[in-house]
DNA sequence: AAGTGTGACAACCGCCAGGGC
DNA sequence: CGCCCTGGCGGTTGTCACACT
């Protein structure tokens, strides 16, 4: 079934030759693409449209990355795809030179079975276990982040939740509510009204700013900055809450999360003495000390910049 | 050597939103 | 307003090379 704009042309489909390539380059680079429809009868291709314009995005374009994912893209796929899922597009966009395709395939034929084998959820980054096991000590062996947050709105502010987090293996583990906690970097405490960290997982909120984000080797993740947002729950007008956006959008101007900081972050932080404190509220200050001189620190977190990504 | 299974990558399909008329 | 066209997106299928039996 033929498209719209090639509905009346007898069209060629599969995969393309050489030939086809060297006309829809040629004439991309001399013309520019213009209005994709017109594209197959000016550059003499028996081609649908779409499909020259799918060829050039995915193949042609010049400032293509070509070769396999590294390690650090597979992370950034990751972290990304826990905050904004299944959005290929959004997440290529923090991989220069990959397609939307590409990451998608990537996904689809590596990092998912990956993400399975090491008992992850690779829809939602849950421990696979984690609901039905929830009384009893919870055990793996491979580091992944601590928690993860979900979204079911492009406007994280209201909708962010902690769903979920992850032991980290180490022979020192620590037992709370049941689960296992292994070597943990940092720690954020339940609050009064939590009778367990999953309550507390269920009930985390960016109202709730004196909880906080946990580190591991691999992973930084944190919540909203004390100080701000303080009223995202109560907001009376749209007029103040829009302002409210326009703010933060200000704020994390500038200031995108790379692989390099967070790896800068996280040797500052392991490189100080933190030992594991369930009663003890996060200092603030620290986190606030290690953030600025990576420049991640402008009032708000990561996941909000990404939201405004969007 | 031939058949089969599998994984990676390429391409297509249907849906949707936005813009022009 | 509805209709049509277009580009963008995500899910899905197709293709091919390679490994395995």
């Amino acid at each position: 079934m033929g498209h719209h704009c090639c509905s009346k042309q007898k069209v060629k489909r599969g995969l393309w030759s050489p030939e086809e390539d060297e006309k829809l380059m040629r004439h991309i680079t001399s013309h520019g693409h213009g209005c994709w429809s017109a594209v197959p009868k000016l550059a003499g291709l028996q081609r649908c449209g779409k499909s020259c314009r799918l060829r050039w995005i995915n193949y042609l374009r010049p400032d293509l990355k070509r070769g396999s994912f590294t390690e650090q893209e597979e992370r950034t796929i990751i972290d990304v795809h826990r905050i904004l899922g299944n959005r290929w597009a959004q997440i290529a966009k923090h991989l220069p030179g990959r397609t939307d395709n590409e990451v998608k395939n990537f996904w689809n034929s590596c990092i998912k079975k990956k993400l399975i084998a090491q008992g992850l959820d690779p829809n939602t980054h849950n421990l696979l276990s984690l609901h039905k096991n929830a009384n009893n000590a919870c055990n793996i062996t491979t580091a992944a982040s601590v928690f993860s947050l979900s979204t079911t709105s492009s406007t994280l502010t209201s909708h962010t939740k902690l769903t979920s987090f992850t032991p980290l293996p180490h022979e020192n583990a620590t037992k709370v509510d049941g689960f296992e906690f292994k070597n943990p970097k940092m720690f954020w405490t339940p609050t009064q009204n939590s009778e367990s960290l999953i309550d507390f997982a269920n009930e985390f909120t960016p109202m709730n700013h004196s909880n906080f984000g946990v580190v591991n080797q691999e992973n930084i993740m944190w919540g909203p900055s004390a100080g701000m947002d303080q009223n995202v729950g109560t907001i009376a007008s749209q007029e103040m809450e829009l302002e409210e956006e326009a703010q933060q959008k200000k704020r994390f101007e500038g200031n995108l999360m790379n692989n390099n900081n967070v790896n800068e972050l996280t040797s500052m932080i392991e490189g100080m003495d933190h030992s594991f404190d369930a009663d003890a509220n996060f200092d603030f200050d620290f986190i606030e000390a290690a953030l600025v001189p990576c420049g991640m620190y402008a009032g708000g977190n990561i996941i909000d910049q990404l939201a405004w990504d969007c």
